[in-house]
DNA sequence: CGGGCATGTGAAAACTCCGTGAAATCACCG
DNA sequence: CGGTGATTTCACGGAGTTTTCACATGCCCG
């Protein structure tokens, strides 16, 4: 766990470092924005504290410049009431926020809720992109241009099945063997239907399932 | 540093003592899981040493029969290659594993960071929040809009491992091998009836858990 | 350009699965 | 060994999903 302390007090740098230290972490320190975005060009961290109001570049901007390069969750410190409201006036790509006077314990635990959240989102891995069509496999989401589209049980294992299948002409047979399962009897033109269902809700995107005359249907970019 | 070592093998607990007690810990000795059960009932140990295989009760299920009442590290001691797999197939709750022939200065290191890292988890104090949704890991506490609700073991257990998976689609087998256990043999129904009760408890936050048809569950926010 | 065949579409029927409540069983504690 | 609370099983009802089917549309080839 190695965690960067930005802060122009060295009291409160010293504090917070104690404190990641005495469980387990490892932690650096700037003392203002610029040097915390030049660290964080070099080192990669876990976690980033980072108070608002420091001299030469503050919280905010520093938070947006690194957002530039790194995904690393920002907690931001921040010493005022009108400042939290800042927080949520504009979109700062912070992960949390604690007002001081803070307790220690308090900002461990948002330390690891962050972190928690961060290595959830690296490690949930499948994700298939086209264009604007994103389907995220370990959430069970499909998302046509960023907005979240919902699929019968049916649809969704289609879908995946054909984008599993990228480029590959498929029968209604296959289809039928792979998707409904190999012991089911019906109509094959079950299949036609449930295509059918799926590019409604894919919208502009039903361009990728194309039909194949005679044979079946293919998934294609 | 106390330390208890579980293995049938003579040689082996007199090894590992003399190592525990040569960094001036203290160590006791079990020769199976039944005594090793008991005497964890009776005392509170920083870190567990335990073989797989041993007569009366294996390794695996003194590890699940002590995880109900005592989240003490533990470090399973494998003989075998296959063993090492099972760790693996199986979630059993212990927290690393030596094959053997190990090294003791090796296991020493271990049995360092396990005690490090439990420590670690007991101070900061593992906190999850979802909105006004809080749980409290250490104190084994939810709370819901800051006032306290009471959940059965189970309830609490599924509610936990939930938050663990957040934004995980869940199948109720899964659910099944990890929180009731890889040895559970019943209906898989009985997820939907402890759903039931645990959205029952939540309130206003029951939103958080949403069903999957023809899957299973999802915690997501 | 039109017949024939394959696919698209809409709606209704059939089915599946989940939420729920209640009863049965289990586990724990005195 | 009885009582209490937790867990598990189970059946019902309804909402949502899948399947079927008839008709509409479109494509290919003669």
């Amino acid at each position: 766990m190695k965690i960067l302390i930005v802060d122009d007090e060295e009291m409160i740098r010293t504090v917070l470092r104690e404190y990641v230290e005495f469980e387990g972490g490892e932690a650096d320190e700037a003392c203002d924005g610029m040097e915390a975005v030049r660290m964080c060009r070099e080192t990669t961290y876990d976690a980033i504290l980072m108070d608002i109001m420091m001299p030469k570049l503050d919280g905010f901007s520093a938070v947006k410049e690194i957002r530039k390069f790194s995904e690393t969750p920002v907690i931001m410190l921040s010493a005022r009431a009108e400042e939290y409201d800042k927080l949520f006036g504009f979109e700062i790509g912070s992960d949390d926020y604690v007002t001081k006077p803070f307790s220690p314990k308090e900002v461990m635990a948002r330390i690891h809720a962050v972190i928690r959240r961060s290595k959830a989102k690296m490690s949930s891995g499948e994700i298939y992109e086209f264009e604007g069509l994103k389907i995220d496999v370990t959430g069970r989401n499909v998302y046509v241009d960023g907005e979240k589209i919902e699929l019968t049980p049916k649809e969704y294992e289609l879908l995946f099945y054909f984008v599993q299948n990228e480029g590959v002409a498929l029968t209604r047979e296959r289809l039928l063997s792979k998707v409904w399962g190999y012991d089911f009897y019906g109509d094959d033109r079950t299949v036609d239907t449930h295509v059918k269902m799926l590019r409604g809700n894919l919208k502009e995107y039903r361009k990728f399932i194309v039909t194949l005359r005679g044979l079946g249907y293919k998934f294609e970019t």
